[in-house]
RNA sequence: CGCGGGAUAGAGCAGUUCGGUAGCUCGUCGGGCUCAUAACCCGAAGGUCGUUGGUUCAAAUCCGGCUCCCGCAACCA
């Protein structure tokens, strides 16, 4: 026997800034699904997953707790593979960025980086901005100032490591628009537009600004910023430079790194520019999906109760969410979530089109056949064809699982049971059943069902790995007939199979009734986010003393013209009379303004801002409004006053 | 004119590479069947293929203009 060819397959290492939602979920059950095909197949696979547990954020996130950094990721951590071992996920390896091997393999990769010249200190001298707490190369910065707040950067002697990205460019532009790496390609352009054609930046890949990450090893005021120490991952966890894990000249490069598009940029350009400033082979595939979006929303912390998968599965099945999950979701595009979409899925595919063909598949052999099919056999019409679908869906489905489509081999799969049920009207067993002649020609029929939901359940069985189990023994197949080896063959369930009717695969789900229930649960939950998210917020900010406050100058101004800033969708230039002088404001209110509604009103401002260029136009302050939600639920209303004259200082 | 994607039946989508009868799933309506989880099978209705001009014997498909939507970038102090 030869050695078996190896299949390596990775989600991205989840940040655990927050409870996993349905989201992290499809990433994982994807990869999952091809990672238990590939293993039916015969391949050797690797599937790594894992979390992302340093930086600034979980530093914080456990500070409002009251907990260790580390404290807090090992609750979280705990969380997320509780939900995997509920979705029933068979990750061969689970990689924290907080093992001591990574942080090991982490330091010396960043070592010989620096060594080979890719990563060199940054000379910037006093291009700190205290208050956002990053500093920033010359480039970045706007006017000299911070390039996210528009504040002077101060001058102290912050230094950074940077990572040069430039010499990969060309060679990063090739792999994306010449190969087959990312998947789908189109957003390839966008890509090499965007990114590579202005030149690549040089990446900062150090902070000294908080201490919750992996210390460089030759320079101890240095944590390893995100990218190094995140992406590495994928090879760390096969024990390259270190002495835990012996399979990196096994498994490296990977086959698949599946990642959703959020962040797609970082596996497509930075981590090529690593492994190739590392000189290591690059991975064959990147496979980017889109968005799972709840009723047309971004997934967001608000709805994430609401599309809890411990829920969801709780009353429908992992598999159930498994299977919608895929099957919803086509590479590239986002795919909407909704209640009603799910339940209508999950009964018309699994309830009706392959739990109830088991079903009545099983309960026919049992009532004329007493549960033995006889030996006795009698071809007829019909048969040709179901056989020959059956027989030719493996290699249809091998196709897409080589692609990483799973909706379409979900979708091809499910034609063969629609073929089935067909069958089944064609054939119409029940009049056969009447008269004792028949009785080979019944025995053939319904041997011809059973060996095809054979075929159908095994290939499914990647994707559905509680449920397709139960099926198989159902229609009486043990382990080797259910074997990939055996789904493109037919007549391999023994001729004299003795079936067992069981549990109904998927129950049909009451869609009225199941749509009100998780709607009284969205509604119990409703008041709860919105008070919680105030809450944390609250705590989450510092207190401060009256001189902090003091040190904001407030005033009350008088808008004399407003228009649009050119090329930007979201800014208003304000002329603003301040009692002395005229001054121009930028505010990024126009998605919820006309220019020619705010004039001649009194509006309050920040004065003492640092001027700061907003698309090209100086900005002299800031205008206050009150703001309320994100993305497309974002409500926002300017502050006016009324009798109070322009100038007048607010306390 | 920053870059890119999209607009096809009530909903969600395929078809556009390489022009030739507009298709799939769900929903709706009608019929059939009774083995099965009120499931299954068949049929029908429903589309000026965003708009407009052009090329052509022939355009959803190729070319130009326009409208709207969505990403990315920029940016929202």
């Amino acid at each position: 026997m030869c050695k078996k060819e190896t299949f390596y397959i990775t989600t991205p290492i989840y940040y655990p800034s927050g409870n996993p939602h349905i989201g992290h979920c499809y990433t994982t059950v994807a990869c999952d699904s091809i990672a238990r095909y590939r293993r039916m197949q015969g391949y050797d696979v690797m599937f790594l997953t894992g979390t992302d547990e340093h930086g600034l954020k979980i530093e914080q996130k456990a500070a409002e707790k009251g907990v260790s950094p580390k404290e807090y990721v090992d609750e979280i951590a705990e969380i997320f593979k509780g939900l995997w071992r509920f979705m029933n996920i068979s990750y061969d390896r689970y990689i924290r960025t907080t093992d001591d091997y990574h942080v090991e393999s982490v330091q010396k990769i960043f070592k010989t980086l620096y060594d080979k010249g890719y990563i060199y200190k940054g000379e910037y001298s006093g291009k700190y901005c205290t208050p956002c707490e990053s500093f920033w190369t010359e480039s970045q910065l706007v006017d000299g100032k911070c390039p996210e707040c528009g504040r002077e950067v101060t001058e102290a002697r912050e230094e950074a490591y940077f990572f040069k990205m430039s010499p990969f460019a060309d060679r990063i532009e090739k792999l994306l628009t010449e190969t087959d790496y990312l998947r789908p390609k189109t957003r390839a352009t966008e890509l090499v537009n965007n990114f590579i054609r202005p030149g690549l930046e040089d990446l900062c890949v150090s902070r000294t600004t908080f201490k919750w990450g992996i210390p460089v090893t030759f320079d101890d005021k240095h944590v390893v910023y995100v990218w190094i120490d995140a992406l590495s991952n994928y090879i760390t966890a096969l024990g390259y430079l270190n002495d835990r894990y012996d399979d990196y000249d096994k498994y490296w490069p990977a086959d698949t790194h599946m990642v959703a598009k959020d962040i797609m940029r970082f596996h497509a350009i930075i981590w090529p520019a690593m492994l190739m400033a590392l000189e290591l082979p690059l991975p064959k595939h990147l496979a980017v999906h889109g968005w799972i979006t709840f009723n047309g929303q971004k997934m967001s912390k608000s709805l994430g109760n609401v599309v809890d998968p411990f829920i969801l599965g709780e009353r429908y099945g992992a598999d159930a969410i498994r299977y919608h999950i895929m099957r919803e979701m086509a590479l590239g595009s986002d795919s909407s979530f909704s209640n009603e979409i799910m339940i209508n899925r999950i009964n018309s595919d699994l309830a009706n089109g392959l739990g109830n063909l088991v079903s009545r598949t099983v309960a026919m052999v049992e009532k004329y056949f007493g549960g033995t099919l006889p030996s006795e056999r009698e071809a007829g019409e019909f048969d040709d064809d179901l056989i020959g679908q059956a027989t030719s869906l493996r290699a249809k489905v091998d196709g897409f699982i080589e692609k990483t489509q799973l909706q379409n081999a979900l979708a091809e799969i499910f034609k063969v049971v629609s073929r089935a049920n067909k069958y089944i009207d064609e054939t119409a067993p029940w009049i056969l059943a009447k008269d004792e002649k028949n009785r080979a020609r019944l025995a053939t029929v319904l041997y011809n069902l059973l060996d095809t939901i054979r075929i159908v359940a095994t290939l499914l069985s990647a994707f559905m790995p509680t449920t397709m189990p139960k099926a198989l023994e159902q229609i009486g197949a043990d382990e080797n007939s259910a074997s990939y080896e055996n789904a493109d063959k037919f007549n391999i369930l023994p001729e004299n199979v003795t079936v067992k009717k069981g549990e109904a695969l998927f129950p049909r789900i009451d869609v009225e009734k199941e749509i009100e229930e998780l709607n009284s649960i969205i509604k119990n939950n409703d008041e709860d986010p919105r008070a919680a998210k105030i809450r944390e917020e609250l705590a989450g900010v510092a207190q401060i003393g009256i001189d902090d406050f003091a040190a904001s100058d407030i005033r009350v101004g008088e808008v004399k013209a407003c228009e649009k800033v050119k090329k930007s969708k979201k800014l208003l230039k304000f002329t603003i009379f301040d009692g002395a002088d005229e001054r121009t404001i930028v505010s990024g209110i126009a998605m919820f303004y006309q220019p020619e509604e705010l004039v001649g009103k009194k509006i309050l401002f920040v004065s003492n801002l640092k001027p700061v260029k907003l698309c090209g136009v100086e900005s002299h302050g800031m205008i206050l409004s009150a703001v309320e939600g994100e993305g497309k639920d974002e409500k926002l209303q300017v502050l006016t006053i009324d009798g109070m004259p322009a100038g007048a200082k607010i306390c």
